[in-house]
DNA sequence: CCTTAATCGAGACGGTACGTCGGGTCTTCGA
DNA sequence: TCGAAGACCCGACGTACCGTCTCGATTAAGG
């Protein structure tokens, strides 16, 4: 996301370094005519964001708030930032963004099984806290609801897509499964209890749910049975 | 906030309670000081919010627009209800709370075939968009998500445990189910889609997850065929 | 406003008459039947407003405060009281309507000055306070003012006209008095005082004003000498 | 209450800095960031303030209308002005902060009658009605008493000091004068019918006035006589 | 005794204004 | 150019009192 990340990092050491300045002495083109944009501004941003978050929560944190602990202005932020949600997404995703990988072996049943843990592990933490804070103010503010769903939802539907896609075409899977269903099914009772909060997101949970899928869309009575003990083979 | 809002909102919405107006016949002569509580100030809020929310939504809707076309003060709302989360949940209680009912026969996966398809149903309209609003303030304010868990999801979880208990019993469903995850299971992905946005919430898909988790439940594999041709069975 | 207000007021200035309750057997047609007026009512009222005229002040104590505290309801204190000045009026003159007497020796010029004493000491204490608020409330409010002069500054006027006409009549006092504007050359630079509190109202005030209005107005070159060493001749 | 209304008010209503715009050329640099204060909003809001003073007077006037008469916003006005006696102190100020002129001739008896006559008519008319507003307000409220004596009585008490010590020292008035208390008995009953408004405040009124205090404290018997004639020589 | 009428408490109610908060926008200076 | 400071309008917040209006309960005089 920054690729300005080296020259950066030399500035970060000493936040207390009164002259950034002197960027142009070393690197020469990049450097215009005119006061160049300060990606330190943005990185305060982001920092005081999550600060604000962890102490307040997402509802009770405010542009304000975030502008004075960044000591950044407002309009500053109006500039980079349409909304306060696109913050927090901008600042999730630079920490989370690669938390939840799909690994592909030759089993997609086993994949699933692993994704499922890793993602209720996530959940489970702070991301999973920004996540229902996006979430929600997403189903509040349409234009929020459309970042949250192209940034975060939309490509991890579609690595879950590939692999269970894989998976028919191993013949692992029943072949006349509804895909998005199945997604639905596997990442939505994790979002539910993410929101709603009638009940703990753990390692269990996400096997109850890898379990009773799994048996739902395996191919052959051997890889249901294989899901059936899925839940104890791997304790918490 | 409100100390008597809270008590209060468990109280009047509560649609287990038909007679809430003849307290005083049976509790003491105490209670009847004062000027008695004008229902039709509660009829005339309910209303307003009910109309404000389809003209301008949840978020735009604000506590001041509602006193103001219901002809009330805010402080009378202020005095009944603790925050706008709590009117709509009224409101929404009200006019859907019994819309979402459970057919027991003697099948218990025929049972929760139908109730998917009545609640989707349900989801897909007007209470859908009610019902997302909540959630997601409930994410938000802590005080608000306690009433929706209350009020909304406790009840129905406890009728589908029950339902899911008397299969396992029957031999319908496996024994060893994880009765939580299920529910979760069933119910997740509505709220996923109702919430997220990405899909549609139509009748397919609620039978396409019921196919799914019956499947992954059902003990006997004539009842998983079934569920297995149940998405089949009833043509949209 | 309260049309039975005045009426009230003028019942009011004379606390000295206990028996209120004796009504009916001397006066015939208004005395009806129907719940009497309950003294306690009074009184707890004019009780709790000297409590919170102490404690909070005439701009912070409210008619709501006096209700409560007088363990009565706003609806009695509106039948009886017009609003909150009439409240304060009715227990200002009840506990300090007495407290500026006029003696009447043979010299009027004595007289004042006995008369100016006695009123600098009243208006430096507790009624100075509440006779500050009344006023003060008096030229923000008409009905308030109109009460305040009639009950409070017209009375007082009348005596002090009554003592200068007799010292003009004797010969004491110049012949071509302006009566009135010694009257408030007297009383005004002391409620001046009062309300613009630029500098204390001490004894010694009120003799340094006796002092120069009575060299301007004795008719005398010997009663203007005694005048002239009045100050000193009796110490503070 | 508002910090900076208390230093803003003394500061910009006082009548002898012209060129408060100029603070930066002077003072540090630091003065300057941010936005500058919008003239045009002051002048809004005194100019609504002086209409709704008229149109409802001081008691009915709000700051909620002054705001939207002056297109400006509330949160404006609570910036600059602690109160709303602190606005129409800047806006009496601003219109009549010279209308009470003293002028200095070398015959003090003559300055202070001229004086009392410029004085009346200003209490008589519009402004006295802001005064007395302001000075009741004065009375209901520690601060804006505070203000109203500094910034109003204060500076008048101070010229009229001035004058008196003059005339002391040339031999027109008595040695042994208390400078205090004769301001008082020129001053106080002027405020006195200003407030409590007993009779009206006319010049006969100022004149009478000005006759019984200089027949007491000037120091010759053709003084004395000079004074004693003094309400006929200019006829009203 | 038993109306009948007034008073009292409690407290709900519509209203107006309060003083504050945050959202976005704009204006100026300095780098 | 960009960025900090901060003034500005706007809309809503939650609260405080106002003055009015039911209620049930109480209290006497008069029938």
């Amino acid at each position: 996301m920054n690729e300005r990340g080296g020259q950066k990092s030399s500035t970060e050491v000493d936040p207390s370094d009164p002259q950034e300045r002197s960027d142009c002495a070393d690197t020469s083109a990049a450097c215009k005519r005119g006061r160049p944009r300060s990606e330190a501004v943005k990185e305060n941003v982001l920092r005081a964001a999550n600060e604000l978050l962890d102490e307040r929560g997402f509802k009770a944190m405010t542009i304000e708030s975030i502008a004075e602990r960044a000591g950044a202005s407002k309009v500053t932020l109006y500039r980079w930032w349409p909304n306060k949600a696109a913050i927090v997404m901008e600042a999730f995703l630079a920490a989370y963004g690669a938390k939840t990988p799909w690994v592909h072996t030759d089993s997609v049943i086993d994949d699933l099984r692993a994704h499922m843990i890793v993602f209720v592990k996530v959940l489970g933490g702070r991301p999973g806290v920004l996540l229902a804070g996006l979430a929600a103010e997403g189903v509040l503010d349409a234009e929020v609801g459309d970042a949250f769903r192209t940034l975060w939802i939309v490509p991890r539907r579609a690595e879950a897509t590939k692999s269970l896609k894989k998976g028919v075409a191993s013949g692992e899977l029943r072949a006349d499964l509804d895909v998005e269903a199945v997604i639905d099914a596997l990442y939505g009772p994790m979002y539910y209890r993410l929101l709603v909060k009638h009940a703990p997101l753990t390692r269990a949970y996400a096997l109850s749910l890898w379990d009773v899928v799994m048996r739902g869309i395996a191919a052959t009575p051997e890889a249901r049975e294989r899901a059936g003990h899925g839940a104890e083979r791997t304790p918490k």
